[in-house]
DNA sequence: GTCTATAATGAGATAGAC
DNA sequence: GTCTATCTCATTATAGAC
């Protein structure tokens, strides 16, 4: 965990040092992702954890060290997937805005889904930070990069539309997909039905948004 | 403030008195829309409010009361507002999807943009109990009932169609508006421009979930 | 109604024993 | 690396003076 970038560690943790410290910024991003920074304590994550209040400290830094690295952790490995989804689109010929959209929002969908609980709670970790304006520098820095590639790549399909309909377009798209995450269990309700397919879901989320992108775009 | 509603009063509150009634629920309304439920303390309220610690308790009850009472405040006025529109709208002639959808979308977004500070804040308190679980009673009991008039209505206009479809729509619609009330700046980094006009907002976001919406229903 | 004082609890952080 | 103990501070809530 690098957080004292320019501190050299005179050996390599154990092993026994690294899975304490995944256990505990699992434990993290579980209560971050449920209940957010100012809900969660650092007493809350040891129990959780299943260690003692000082070793969060010991390993973790202070909190808000803790929850930025809770954050950035996988946001590495999510931006690439999105990346190489898109990657390979392209290099299966032409790509339609449809295919940029998909391959923006199936990667966090389908890890939110079957990617295990600590996937699922980085879902909905993601759609706390995206939707409080605190974190915005932090939401800049995980996730814009590989936003700005994905607007980069809706210009490019249709440049002779302005850059702000592209930008709205992702972020209409991302706030749906956030709401699929998040709310699922809101659309069942309306709907009066026990639950819903997860790819019925899916299948709605795409249609409505690549609708959207395509009236906005087209 | 009903928050004891079985206990009678002795006399009518003073308007010294609900006038920092006022003061006290705008400083709520404000702070709980900025940081959240966990990240005000009822000392931040007083200092706010300008009033001293004792009066928020004694005026808004515990905190968790005080924050229902907030949220409650403007509910019934908003369902009321987009139920007035669709009835309005109903009188002139037959109903289309994008009608539906501007109704129920038009008030909260005109409030937060020309309604003044509290309205403002008030549509980001709106946010944080739509997106975060913990409230989820909440948003049921304030929000939905006149979600379910408008699911009903998109029913009612497309009786072929599933109303998962319909409730997906509205849910999607939600998470669009939302975003744009709370996330507009983020539109204006991604298109990379200085700051776009809010009718302009308006209109793309109106579009994108007219098309969505048809594309789902029609 | 308003303000002060205080009780009781829980928080983050850290020093040091093992 | 792990765990205990403790410091210091901020919190909610309330009792009672004015």
């Amino acid at each position: 965990m690098p957080l004292k970038p320019n501190e050299t560690r005179l050996r390599a943790p154990s092993a026994r040092s690294l899975e304490t410290r995944t256990r505990i910024v699992d434990a993290a991003e579980r209560l971050f992702a449920a209940r957010g920074y100012d809900g969660t304590s650092m007493r809350d994550i040891a129990t959780e954890a299943d260690v003692h209040v000082g070793l969060v400290s010991h390993h973790g830094g202070n909190k808000i060290a803790l929850f930025h690295y809770t954050v950035g952790r996988r946001a590495g490995e999510l931006s690439q997937r999105r990346v190489d989804a898109l990657e390979q689109m392209k290099a299966k010929g032409d790509l339609t805005v449809a295919d940029v959209l998909r391959c923006f929002v199936d990667p966090l969908l389908t890890l939110s889904q079957e990617g295990g609980p600590q996937w699922r709670a980085y879902a909905r970790l993601v759609a706390y930070v995206s939707a409080d304006d605190r974190w915005r520098t932090l939401a800049e820095v995980c996730f814009d990069p590989a936003a700005q590639k994905f607007v980069d790549e809706l210009v490019a399909l249709k440049p002779d539309r302005s850059r702000a309909l592209a930008a709205a377009t992702l972020v209409y798209t991302v706030s749906a997909l956030l709401a699929q995450i998040t709310s699922s269990w809101r659309i069942d309700a309306l709907a009066g039905e026990r639950s819903i397919r997860f790819q019925q879901h899916r299948k709605m989320l795409l249609d409505f948004c690549v609708a959207g992108a395509e009236r906005l775009l087209d």
